[in-house]
DNA sequence: TGAAATGTTGGGGCG
DNA sequence: ACGCCCCAACATTTC
């Protein structure tokens, strides 16, 4: 009889369930060896940052731990991923290699590399793992992508046959003897010193996991899907899903959102009103990966070039007070500090604080989404990109560039109440729901609070003026 | 998935 | 009762 033996190369789909690449491996092969490669030369798999690679060390630690409930095991390799691959082929005779698809530019490139160089050796199968459907697969009439959400919305729903996720494996076809393995802190994901660890505080928010992703979004069907289209704009309760970090590792697919979340519609007839959005939610996270496929040069570049030669001040130091929280506007600092405490931010919050820094402050969007790629722990490079260039104008279906938000109207309508900045700003606590908002500067001396740092009326103006030369 | 300026309307106070 | 003014509330337009 002919062994054959398969590698299943984990990446962003660190899940058993509906996970396509491991199923087709256990399904065809022998014997199947679950492997995770970390590349420090590339910072991992997907240019995460600090707070991303402390979820990933959890993400792996569960998967790890799933794998070995079910007798297998997972390989942690270290180093560039073709090199890592041909010694684990050489070394156990590997047949098949499996993977689901990543969509990064860098990451495309590697992965065809790869595939180029190795396809002598063994058969390679890669699937659609971590979206509904292919980027090239969902595209105008003539046959150009698209670059608006709403159409791209609608085209996908239509052309989206929902089948039902694919199950988990039964059998993981464990080998006698296992190949080497790193021990996962070898990986070094987590922050090394200097104590003390950020890291437990920032995670002590968070539940990881392939298990823990589902509970979520149960929870979040039996209790936030209802209104969370009204709900989802204020950041002071809990009414968003909180599925991101969950998605952008794999954890769970969207598939299983999709599936899950209609299963839930269907149950609940008549308080399905929440389901719609939430999947259209989804869908801009698609739209975000099909955008970053077509136009991967918006990673650096505006996606329309009119904005190519535009002057940023990039002041360091105020880009230093926006990071740290110290902006004087109440809203904004009570949303870098949730960033920098948890390694989240409400979404309705991450677009204040974006527009703070691109339109008052002409801090070029680089730089906010360097911070926010090395601080959130659902830094993803297609949602990053997407929104970032959204809120400075430059990209797909952009705020047009005299769309200001001003963050003390925003706080009023959004935290009437001030409980979100009473939260992460708490020497604001006693200024009542009216002034805490805009502390006065004789307010803001006696809470031991910043003054803010620019007029918003003059900036706006500023931006105003600077952003119209560009028409 | 704005905000501010400008325009319009209508109720109520008042002479 | 009437006209006038004020201004809040809402609508429209401009940036």
């Amino acid at each position: 009889m002919v062994v054959t033996t398969g590698i299943v190369w984990f990446r962003q789909d660190l899940r058993l369930s509906d996970n396509a690449a491991l199923l087709h491996a256990c399904n065809e092969c022998n014997v199947v060896i679950p492997l995770f490669i970390d590349d420090p030369m590339d910072q991992s798999i997907s240019s995460i940052g600090g707070a991303s690679r402390v979820w990933l060390h959890r993400s792996l630690e569960s998967l790890s731990a799933d794998l070995v409930a079910k007798k297998s095991k997972l390989i942690f390799r270290e180093g560039n991923p073709l090199e890592v691959l041909n010694e684990l082929i050489s070394e156990t005779g590997a047949t098949n290699l499996y993977w689901n698809r990543c969509y990064e530019p860098k990451v495309i490139k590697r992965d065809e590399e790869i595939k180029s160089t190795l396809s002598q050796q063994l058969a390679i199968k890669s699937f659609t793992g971590n979206l509904l459907l292919e980027p090239w697969e969902v595209l105008k009439q003539d046959d150009t992508p698209y670059r608006v959400f709403t159409p791209y919305w609608k085209a996908l729903v239509q052309k989206l046959v929902l089948t039902a996720p694919y199950e988990t494996p039964t059998d993981f076809k464990p080998l006698a003897k296992w190949p080497n393995s790193l021990e996962l802190s070898q990986l070094n994901l987590l922050p090394q010193q200097p104590i003390p660890r950020w890291d437990e505080a920032m995670m002590a928010h968070w539940k990881v996991g392939e298990d823990a992703a589902h509970d979520v979004l149960h929870e979040f069907l039996e209790d936030g899907v209802q209104n969370y289209k009204e709900r989802r704009d204020f950041p002071a309760i809990g009414g968003t899903s909180l599925l991101s970090p969950h998605l952008h590792f794999g954890e769970i697919s969207p598939l299983q959102v999709f599936h899950y979340s209609n299963m839930h519609k269907a149950q609940n007839p008549h308080h399905d009103h929440g389901v719609g959005h939430i999947l259209r939610q989804v869908v801009w996270r698609e739209f975000a990966y099909a955008l970053l496929y077509h136009f991967p040069q918006t990673v650096t570049d505006p996606l329309f070039e009119k904005y190519k030669g535009f002057e940023w001040r990039n002041n360091d130091d105020e880009l230093k007070r926006w990071q740290q929280g110290n902006t004087g506007f109440p809203i904004i600092d009570a949303g870098m500090r949730e960033l920098w405490q948890t390694g989240y931010m409400h979404n309705r919050v991450r677009m204040i604080v974006a527009s703070f820094l691109t339109k008052n402050l002409l801090i070029h969007w680089h730089k906010g989404e360097e911070w926010f790629r090395d601080t959130l722990v659902d830094a993803d490079i297609a949602n990053n990109t997407m929104g970032w260039q959204w809120v400075a104008g430059s990209g797909a279906d952009a705020a047009p560039y005299y769309r200001i938000f001003n963050p003390v109207l925003q706080s009023n309508k959004f935290d009437g109440k001030g409980e979100y900045i009473r939260r992460w700003v708490p020497e604001l606590s006693k200024l009542d729901n009216k002034s805490i908002h805009q502390p006065t500067a004789e307010q803001a001396k006696e809470c031991n609070y910043p003054e803010a740092m620019v007029d918003l009326k003059a900036t706006r103006e500023r931006a105003l003026d600077r952003y119209s030369q560009i028409k």
